[in-house]
DNA sequence: TGATCTATTTGTCCAGGACAAATTATGAAC
DNA sequence: GTTCATAATTTGTCCTGGACAAATAGATCA
């Protein structure tokens, strides 16, 4: 079977490879190596664009460039198979991994909320958003890689997830309680698991969350954090959020911010960041919930003139 | 307050307008007027880029570039005034819009979800989806046009409708019913609001719904309708999405999908395209409702066999 | 070992030309 | 006056090839 080919602009989409850096790959590595079609336009073969997907993947893990390029289609597959490092978890997690997969792969949709569901409320939501979201978002995002799984079955995982969690948040009590935090992404980063892990987490702790979605441009969160007079303005950033944009633009929102509201910013794409001043990493989830101790034990006052 | 200037790619995430159109209606219009840096790269004012987002909106809704870059500011105001169609409404929606717009403006979240709740349950969720979201959505739109609202109250909007229609289809029975759905957006379609209300009302009528959530790859959906056994394959498509993308996007997914598997095509992104052959474009929702009237019209057989 | 400096790698921007698809205007025929 | 085909315009996207700054790796020295 003949697959269709590529236009530029659709491989930037299904890639996320800027048009400019496929151009210049092109010319500096001599791969990829697109057909032109009558009007000297690019068509980029199918086989190609699943090589850019799995490079721009491994790039989002810490490879560079130089050396995935020239690198045959086997070296990859090497590679994938040596990198996965988050391959630690309980032995009840693995059970649950390999169950989560094989329903995955056997597109059963139902079986796997229900499976997902049953995890959530055996462990508590508390436990399974530490402990086992995360490294289900890792297996399945390798098992992808491996060529275990398809994009639409990676999509239907996180849109699975996606309702339970929110589900689960919708079901908790309206606390009312401190900090305030105003939780979102910056434009560009469209992945949606971090913050719904985060809203969950602390929404149990008793704070008031107010998530604002994915993709909320820097000056109106420095203005919706005004609006809703949070304490802590909370973001989240995936390994596939480009690392060069992160540090600019927590300074920038850090200026925009009042200097009392805290900037908190998690998740695998602030792993190798320098960060403005006073700016919170948390590369972990409990890392967030070790921040929102120390964030009460620093504010003990406006907790007290709350319940007053 | 001098706000801070945005380079080309941060225009271009928050506006929706590519760098190259960027260049080129600076070349050709004589606007944006964008200063340079140092290096002789671009530099948006703030206030260019709030109009370019004014314009691209709409754009979306049909005006042409040439018009509104030569418009003054006034101008693009009256302009915004006059356009506004979708003001039919009932009496009692009008008043839950105003209601919802006030509650935006105050940022009360918490009852903003109260509101929204509230109104679902006294309408059901059916006349809720039909009669009520889509309306509101254009009104929260409009009102944003006309500076009445910011984009994080927006933002807010859509985070809360979103998790209502999700928890609301949660709490519908898996009917395992026919048809057999599967529901998505296209790659750069990432507006979701269109595809729960969607759901919601096939679930409510008994059909079995997989969502894959926004932006999935077309070679995937091929892929996911033949995996899930679909009878069906439902794209929403906002008024955002550009035009000229619809008609080529469906043709290929149709090449992909098996040829008893329908397609349809809905959302306001749809209004002005010519669909190949058998797509059915839903232009409204109970245009949806109709559709799925006809098939089980149409599959009397499908159906019985399955109560076999 | 750790720190500072240099070299390489890498992504993004620029100019300005080109072209096809979509839209609007023009004109002919009924 | 309406309908249809043709011409003119508008508009977005792609192209080449050069340039540069930021990030990273490598080398040198204390």
């Amino acid at each position: 079977m003949n697959r269709p080919a590529f236009t530029i602009a659709a491989v930037e989409r299904d890639t996320g490879v800027a048009k400019d850096t496929l151009r210049v790959w092109e010319r500096r590595y001599g791969f990829p190596t697109p057909e032109r079609d009558g009007n000297g336009e690019r068509l980029y073969p199918a086989d190609q664009v699943d090589k850019l997907r799995l490079i721009k993947r491994l790039m989002d893990q810490g490879f560079r460039p130089g050396r995935l390029m020239a690198a045959a289609d086997e070296e990859l597959a090497d590679i994938v198979s040596s990198a996965p490092q988050a391959r630690v978890a309980t032995p009840t997690g693995d059970n649950l991994q390999m169950a989560i997969l094989t329903l995955l792969k056997a597109n059963d949709a139902r079986a796997l909320r229900g499976a997902l569901n049953q995890a959530m409320h055996r462990q508590g939501l508390q436990n399974f958003v530490l402990e086992t979201v995360g490294h289900l978002n890792c297996a399945v995002g390798e098992a992808w890689m491996r060529g275990e799984l398809e994009v639409f079955e990676e999509h239907l995982y996180t849109e699975q997830m996606q309702a339970l969690l929110r589900q689960a948040i919708s079901a908790l009590p309206a606390s009312g309680g401190l900090p305030r935090v105003v939780l979102t992404t910056v434009p560009d980063e469209q992945h949606v698991l971090g913050l719904l892990m985060s809203e969950a987490l602390l929404a149990l702790e008793g704070a008031s969350c107010v998530s604002l979605g994915t993709q909320t441009p820097i000056a109106d969160i420095g203005m919706a954090a005004s609006a809703h007079q949070a304490d802590i303005v909370a973001l989240s950033f995936s390994s596939a959020f480009p690392q060069r944009q992160v540090t600019p633009l927590l300074t920038q929102l850090r200026t925009l911010l009042p200097a009392h509201i805290r900037l908190w910013a998690g998740g695998s794409g602030v792993a190798r960041c320098t960060p403005p001043g006073d700016t919170a990493l948390l590369h972990t989830l409990p890392d967030l919930l070790a921040a929102l101790s120390a964030w009460r034990s620093d504010n003990t006052d406006k907790a007290a003139e709350q319940t007053r």
